[in-house]
DNA sequence: GTAACGCTTGAATACCTATTCAAAAAGGAT
DNA sequence: ATCCTTTTTGAATAGGTATTCAAGCGTTAC
């Protein structure tokens, strides 16, 4: 069969069944004043003629697309995989779209903004991707609310809702301390990130407040991946020429899964016998038999939640910038079997 | 700041270049009749006034969206994650957005589909989620291609990219066997899924030509999830009770590592010591120290592209019948640890 | 010098729906 | 039956871009 060059439109419809075009729009649009026996006969018609509703047309008149855009930087993570597909699931929940766009990890999302702006969408979610203030403002002046996820700009409002790193940083330095940890090693993750330079900070600043020296903590770049923390820890300890620390905490729990897999199996020592990790996150993954990682909760569910209806709040709102409140969620610990408990 | 009410306009920049509105559209659009200092002057007005095309009203007078929608059932299995990052990498690099459709998985995909066709995509993509042969009628009638990732519609030509399940099951069998096996467990997937179904039939198929008893091979339940295959193999190996199998076969990657956790953690045997597992898809999750399964890979690079490449033929053609091809991609075994080799 | 041709350009229009405005119909009260 | 209020309805229009059509212009060939 041939592609049929014209679709079938409302108009369509309104002939077939009688009325006027703007009764079929009425007809489809919930609130609107028609009559019953009215809509009956026009979704009678369309049903008889396949019709369906064309968005783009819509979108033109009302200026909205019902469409959320949501960028995400850092697919190789499991937590934002997590994190995307509860998105998803609620903005769907809503009744809303949802076009994802993934940028390259360390190249700013900029452009992604830029070309998800000519779709028009209604707003935007951003996850572990860089961007610049200048889209920020871009995207203000258009009047196109942008709700930051676990990611902030430092000097600048903007509505974000992110988990407590430093205080998450400073609970697990805690926790180990007390399990009798003296020396350690950080794996930290994106460079350029706030969220893995905040858990660092908290984990060594109240290490040294307790009066720790410096040298006692080994940092090790991880680069947020599995992989990349798998190398890095291969290269640190992965012969005995380092001395091993007491415990090792990886700023996300993937890192830290890839720690265990070095120390275990690649140095055949126990965990946490021999050295004791902790991640951070709290990804479904390391809670499996085989990793049983303590870590630190984000709980995503209530951060996504609470991230949408930021978001929907100011597109209900004229005026953007009453709402560039920032939403810090505490991080709870999670005790399993990667740390030694008294 | 007030949100503006009406945007920047291509007749906006007209004005300001001195030129017609026909001239802006012209210069945003490559390959038509434009001078070039006339182009020059317009992007310079366009940037001047932060000018950002507007794609839906392109979209209304080209009936073109640039947007291919991918739906995709299970997310649970980071299987289909994987595919899904490598077709929303795929469909941007080639300049196309995504749009994501999650269905709760055992529900149909019917209407994602029609909500995604009030979007007018371009093409969609269907990965793991039932639909029925309704819509397929529904979007080919539309003119609009849809094709098929590793799942078909029995008894129906509809464009489809899938790996050789069938062939697989068959060459895992041979692999068990090889290995010394004589007895077995299968861990099924989705029930009503195609992919389950032909990797269990290659499976047992083989098996039984080769003179094995019916009751020579277990069947279980998994549910295609880590924690559905943990609680049933728990439930069939948890105690003493059942006689172990030599080898347990399961029809993802996912399941496999949930069979190898219980074995390990909650019965303390070894892998494959005392019993053999083996999985099907390669994921990366599988390759890594704790697990290093024997799996069937998949090329999901290679069937992403393929499927991409299936869709823009389609989207090129006026005739969508002339494609409806159905690409089968071998898989191949990956032999790590979890199976013995002589 | 004229004819023929190709490239540029702008005016006008189509794309499809939501909404406004005014008219018509229906309902209610007296 | 009359007037007033409320609801329903259709005609007309807006929304922003791509494309068509015809005109304008400059070039080349003879």
């Amino acid at each position: 069969m041939k592609r049929t060059r014209s679709h079938i439109t409302s108009r369509d419809v309104a002939l077939l069944a009688g009325v006027s075009q703007a009764s079929v729009s009425r007809a489809f649009t919930p609130g609107s004043s028609l009559s019953d026996d009215k809509r009956e006969r026009v979704l009678k018609a369309a049903q008889q003629l396949n019709y369906i509703p064309n968005s783009i047309a819509s979108s033109l008149t009302t200026a909205r697309t019902n469409t959320i855009a949501v960028i995400i930087g850092d697919t190789d993570n499991p937590f934002y995989v997590h994190v995307l597909r509860a998105f998803m699931a609620t903005l769907q929940a809503r009744g809303r779209q949802t076009l994802t766009f993934a940028v390259q990890p360390g190249s700013s999302s900029d452009d992604a903004i830029q070309q998800v702006l000519r779709y028009r969408v209604d707003g935007i979610i951003l996850t572990a991707a860089e961007l610049s203030s200048r889209v920020v403002t871009l995207c203000h002046d258009r009047g196109i609310p942008i709700v930051l996820f676990n990611r902030y700009i430092p000097g600048r409002k903007v509505p974000v809702v992110r988990c407590d790193n430093i205080g998450g940083g400073q609970a697990m330095a805690d926790a180990l301390l007390k399990a009798g940890a003296r020396t350690f090693a950080v794996i930290k993750g994106d460079p350029m990130g706030t969220t893995s330079q905040d858990r660092v900070r908290g984990f060594n600043d109240r290490l040294f407040e307790e009066g720790l020296r410096r040298d006692a903590v080994y940092e090790i770049e991880g680069g947020s991946t599995y992989n990349g923390a798998f190398e890095a820890v291969l290269a640190a300890y992965g012969t005995t020429k380092r001395a091993l620390p007491d415990a090792i905490f990886a700023v996300n729990d993937i890192m830290a899964m890839a720690a265990i897999d070095v120390l275990r199996h690649k140095r055949e020592l126990a965990v946490p016998g021999d050295v004791m990790v902790a991640g951070f996150d709290n990804i479904p993954e390391g809670a499996r038999a085989s990793y049983d990682l303590t870590t630190l909760d984000q709980p995503v569910a209530q951060m996504v939640e609470e991230a949408v209806a930021m978001l929907e709040k100011s597109l209900a709102a004229d005026d953007l910038d009453a709402f560039a409140e920032e939403r810090i969620v505490p991080s709870e610990m999670v005790w399993r079997g990667t740390i030694l408990r008294d």
